[in-house]
DNA sequence: CCGTTAGTGCTTGCATGCAATTTCCGGCCC
DNA sequence: GGGCCGGAAATTGCATGCAAGCACTAACGG
């Protein structure tokens, strides 16, 4: 079933006869080895990709001859991807029926707020108790990686230094179950923030906000690091809702006609 | 379900030739209309029980072959459930070899009690917001249910309710994502339940703890309730802890030598 | 006696074939 | 004209076949 705004009725992979996907798996398969046990993996990679970044949009179904087509590979690996992402969230299965993307509910990016605030203020307390000096450099190196990306007005490259700050706090917090927790949420924020167009509006304050966790992590504050990445992504989360919520009547981005994402 | 120190010393599926894993799928054959799409589920659900019980001991190595026989499938469904059952933590990947059962590290549960109580309180508090008068009378029905079973000395059932307890607390709490983080979280705390004998001990006090949760709840008190479920989350893991660090010494299971498959 | 190495069987990873179910479309009846 | 029904195409779910890679054995050399 299509959906939202459908001059193009159907977002699916078929749309594109040969679309970034078929490229990606090109080049990997050029560049690697291509081992045995790498088909599933990747698949799983593509697809996560696409979905992530909005490529595919929410309720669009996924075939699974023709994303093998696509990918170039049989349906088995396929299958497995699938189901990996159902997993995950990102595709909601119906039985004995395609796959489809899930919907981006505003109910569910609000429940998000509550979840991932919770979870990166832990990863803050507990990274702050940890913290050595040789992690407060490399958290210090992804911040003015940003800023550098910032000043220089590359989304994309912003966007990658942002998320591997937060994650390096979590790896920093040493707490294997919370990374694990923090992956599989961070692929719901970040498809929410890919959906958006908020961010270039919150650059500045974000980066303020960073500057601010940075410091209560190298005094080794638990609370202060906590509150503030509890603040922080409360702020982003936050204004992404609202973003959303107003974008909700007149989608404008998104505009899967391009071949942009690399 | 046999646990910790039982003297047999392969857990594997191929020691039992005809395990229960077997008995269990003929009753869901038998009991279902046997849809079409119910297998891959079904695998996962007997594979995910036999793990988290303990039978498939950590270490062991799943032969897929093997549990097609026992299972009375073919390899394409029983592949499928190792990948999901590796997504969930369960199941270690290894390329080109079978998957194993993941280890039951002390740090790894150690790690779970931050996480855990950091959800878990939050479930309290928004349960506390949310809550109605239908609700605090369901969890008021499994809270009693809990201590008819420990009158009885029933475990198992008391284990069923005391999940059920505080899963509702999370439904509860009416957040998607907080309840889906959850069902991934029991699944591992489940397991280092099974494994560990320490709740026979703990059964009083548990339930002192789940009234005074129950009372906060029906208070309509977030901050009480939110402490309650934190302070009782952290007991219970914390107790486990221990309790597994003493067995940790005598396990005459977990060795990484044992007969493989199985 | 021990470490190394070639050979062999088993296991996984992927591809493909088959049956059941759903969907889609045209015709039919109201 | 609209809704219902039937059949064909398409799609998923499951089973199976085949090749690559790993583990294990055993012989060999030091």
């Amino acid at each position: 079933m299509s959906f939202p705004d459908d001059d193009r009725p159907d977002m699916t992979l078929s749309q594109t006869p040969t679309p970034l996907a078929t490229l990606i798996a090109r080049a990997q398969a050029l560049d690697g080895g291509r081992k045995k046990g790498a088909l599933h993996g990747g698949v799983v990679t593509q697809l996560r990709n696409l979905i992530v970044t909005g490529v595919l949009a929410p309720g669009a179904k996924l075939n699974e001859r023709e994303i093998c087509e696509q990918l170039a590979v049989s349906r088995t690996p396929v299958r497995e991807a699938i189901k990996t992402l159902i997993q995950d969230g990102l595709l909601r299965a119906l039985p004995n029926q395609s796959a489809v993307v899930a919907e981006l509910d505003l109910d569910h990016v609000t429940a998000l707020i509550d979840v991932v605030t919770t979870i990166e203020g832990l990863a803050g307390e507990l990274a702050a108790r940890n913290i050595t000096e040789e992690a407060i450099a490399e958290i210090g190196l992804l911040h003015y990686r940003m800023r550098l990306h910032q000043a220089r007005d590359e989304l994309p490259g912003y966007f990658e230094a942002n998320t591997a700050f937060h994650r390096k706090i979590v790896e920093i917090a040493a707490n294997p179950v919370l990374l694990w927790v923090w992956d599989l949420l961070a692929l719901r924020v970040d498809r929410a923030r890919y959906s958006s167009n908020l961010w270039p509006t919150r650059w500045k304050a974000a980066i303020q906000e960073h500057q601010g966790i940075l410091d209560a992590l190298a005094a080794r504050d638990p609370d202060r690091a906590g509150e503030a990445l509890r603040q922080h992504v409360r702020n982003g989360l936050s204004g992404l809702v609202a973003a959303l919520s107003g974008e909700q009547k007149d989608p404008p981005q998104n505009r899967p006609d391009d071949k942009p994402v690399g």
